[in-house]
DNA sequence: ACAAAAGTGTTAGGAATACACCCATGG
DNA sequence: CCATGGGTGTATTCCTAACACTTTTGT
């Protein structure tokens, strides 16, 4: 049967959370179309490359980041007619969120690689605009009933450094003692070291790992 | 540049409730391969064809059901090497929502179109299990904070068809008389029209349409 | 009158909030 | 000893599940 041909690429939406403020990072093409223009990073998908294969080696090449701190999930798709002015282009969108790491190196097709607040990466070349919306609303719903906010922290973590991830990502005050019981007592969720820490000053804190749930419950309510 | 171009198709996981059942249409193939297997429906993406709108001519073309009555949201993608014997194929799925219609008509490339029993749909072609499960797991967590249940009533119905809904999609019984205050104090919900039927026998049951909520406050839980 | 389904009231138990309070460290 | 942040206890308030009860029809 014949069928017509698309091109098919990756895009990313990387989140993480620097000085208490949800992040994006963004790459300055290097090429046309809106060459000088910030973007998303991504790439098209090579022949015989399943979609996440495609997703990593993207994150990879363009942002350097280390793949096992990285999470990684589809958030969608997107193919308007006129969305790439060169040529008919599905995108394939997803989401990565990662813990504060040093400014990552840019890649091969990109002038410089930097992490934006959210709320200050606007005017992105293509439709990223609308991709990065959209990544951030399912970040905040899924840090809900998920425990993805462990995602934006580094291996081992204190309660107030989730805390923190929580109130950037949704832009709310939480109570650090209601936080703690409710976050502790989720079956599942955090899995204690036994280690403690003073990084922040006052009594130490104790520090957790990422724990095996992968729901919540009870979510955790914005 | 110089790009891979790959064939792009869209898949439909049409779901409905049947006899308290929850149920899928699915085409029977009348091309290789996968001749005379069951398959979800689905076709190429035409070369200026947004993905929305390609998921609603397939729609139309494949099973004839009105598309004002069909609730339609992108799923995920699928493009795994060698899940289209034929060639390299990504397919963006979507999900769509309808009222119990008459059996629908059979499409241009279908031998045949009928509704199933989900529990009973399985060994479909290609990666359609894979498709099917994430679609009714899309469609049992969105019963709970949306008002999608709706979508699988027709425009005037009761509390009690309503709670048929969620009972069938979420294999579990519920109280009538909860469920009745609960969804009733829903805000933006359900529009009361104002006229009763007696459809069911007994006291005859208040008629309501779709309100204009997006998301329930608060949400129906499991 | 009775059966059947719709819809309301009531109550007991459990979760979320607000906040008082205590703990463990550094300076 | 005091400041700082970590963590626990507790009372009040709200939500929910369970279920007794009333309403309105058809036969």
């Amino acid at each position: 049967m014949s069928h017509p041909a698309l091109a098919v690429t990756v895009d990313l939406v990387v989140l993480t959370v620097r000085a208490d403020t949800l992040s994006v990072l963004l790459v300055e093409r290097g090429e046309e179309p809106f060459l000088g223009r910030w973007a998303l990073p991504g790439g098209f998908v090579r022949p015989d490359e399943d979609l996440p294969a495609a997703a990593e080696r993207e994150l990879a090449e363009e942002t350097g980041l280390p793949r096992g701190l990285v999470h990684l999930e589809q958030l969608a798709s997107y193919g308007a007619p006129g969305r790439d002015p060169r040529q008919r282009v599905v995108t394939v969108c997803y989401l990565a969120l990662a813990p504060d790491l040093p400014v990552p190196r840019a890649g091969t097709d990109a002038a410089d690689a930097r992490w934006f607040p959210v709320a200050e990466a606007q005017g992105l070349a293509f439709d990223h605009d609308h991709l990065l919306a959209d990544g951030v609303e399912r970040a905040r719903s899924k840090l809900e009933y998920s425990p993805l906010a462990t995602a934006f922290c580094p291996p081992e973590f204190t309660v107030a450094e989730l805390r923190k991830v929580y109130e950037a990502v949704w832009g709310t005050g939480l109570d650090p003692r209601n936080f703690h019981r409710k976050v502790t007592g989720a079956a599942g969720f955090l899995d204690p070291t036994g280690a403690t820490t003073t990084r922040d000053g006052g009594r130490p804190a104790a520090l957790f790992r990422r724990g095996p749930a992968t729901t919540l419950h009870p979510p955790l309510l914005r």
